[in-house]
DNA sequence: AGGCATGTTACAGG
DNA sequence: ACCTGTAACATGCC
């Protein structure tokens, strides 16, 4: 899915295109997402003015000028939005994963406002979900209220991560960063290149963790998605259609989808391997990362 | 043909 | 009850 960069990229455009407009109808074209799309609940929006678009982790909350209401999205591995308006092109504000320009065959749900804007939710691989929510239960929902500190927020700081090392010495640091009830929002590529930028191995035992190696790896996680946010964000395996928006954080990838390369570090001629943790590739330099 | 893919979670086992 | 690892979800590309 997009991690926190690209979902945070998503928000920013959203709140900008689609605030002012009351949502004139909704059409449920595949609502079989992670969960059914509930039709009755969904259909409660329409009439509805969105007020403000707020990223919690990789999630999205709308809130409406209804204020007992929020819509919950999450975009899962491929979910994106489009916004289309009234005599303009399609305006992206989501990342390809590996579709063509103008495939519109994954369209799963349209927003038709007022003033003829159109936003398009389209997932490929139908992992995302969209759950209208009460406001009173977004402190106690089910996805949010597990979630650990935000990573650029104050309380991702030296002292929470000893104080969570206490408990999880054994594990190893690449799970404790993918871990969401520990820090939310990173996933499998910023995890790999904050540990590249801190010279550290995705396999090394929290135990063996400095305290220097710590702050390495809190500045270099708060470095790495405020440069991807400024960047865009990445859009892997899309790298040359330049229509509509799209991030380019992908090209500074040093780890991510290189393994056999070279490592970018200058000093180093360590060459970049590829492993499997917990299910999911992991990429790092053999020599420079201990 | 089989493996792989930006994620989460249900489940089994400890 | 907690932790951890694995499988599953749906689809397309290499």
């Amino acid at each position: 899915m997009p991690e926190l960069p690209e979902v945070e990229v998503v928000k920013k455009s959203l709140e900008k295109e689609i605030k002012q407009s009351p949502i004139k109808d909704i059409k449920i074209i595949d609502g079989r997402l992670r969960y059914k799309v509930n039709k009755r609940k969904i259909r409660k929006l329409i009439g509805l003015r969105i007020s403000r678009v707020q990223r919690m982790a990789k999630y999205l909350l709308f809130h409406f000028n209804k204020k007992d209401l929020a819509m919950l999205i999450h975009l899962g591995m491929t979910g994106k939005f489009f916004i289309k308006k009234k005599n303009h092109r399609t305006k992206k504000t989501s990342f390809y994963y590996h579709e063509s320009e103008n495939d519109i065959k994954h369209d799963r749900l349209i927003f038709f406002f007022k003033n003829n804007t159109k936003l398009i939710y389209n997932d490929v691989r139908k992992f995302g979900f969209i759950k209208v929510i009460l406001n009173q239960e977004i402190k106690r929902n089910k996805h949010l209220n597990i979630l650990g500190p935000e990573p650029l927020s104050i309380n991702f700081n030296f002292n929470y991560f000893k104080i969570s090392l206490e408990k999880k010495k054994d594990n190893i640091i690449k799970n404790l960063l993918m871990d969401q009830k520990f820090v939310s929002g990173l996933g499998n590529i910023y995890v790999n290149e904050v540990l590249f930028l801190s010279n550290i191995s995705p396999q090394r035992i929290l135990k063996k963790l400095s305290d220097n190696e710590i702050k390495k790896i809190l500045f270099n996680t708060k470095k790495i998605l405020k440069k991807a946010i400024l960047f865009g964000g990445s859009s892997i395996k899309d790298f040359s259609n330049s229509i509509g928006k799209k991030g380019n954080f992908q090209q500074h990838f040093n780890v991510y989808g290189r393994n056999g390369s070279k490592c970018s570090n200058t000093d180093c001629k360590g060459v970049i391997k590829k492993i499997k943790i917990s299910n999911r590739s992991s990429f790092f330099c053999v020599k420079c990362q201990k």
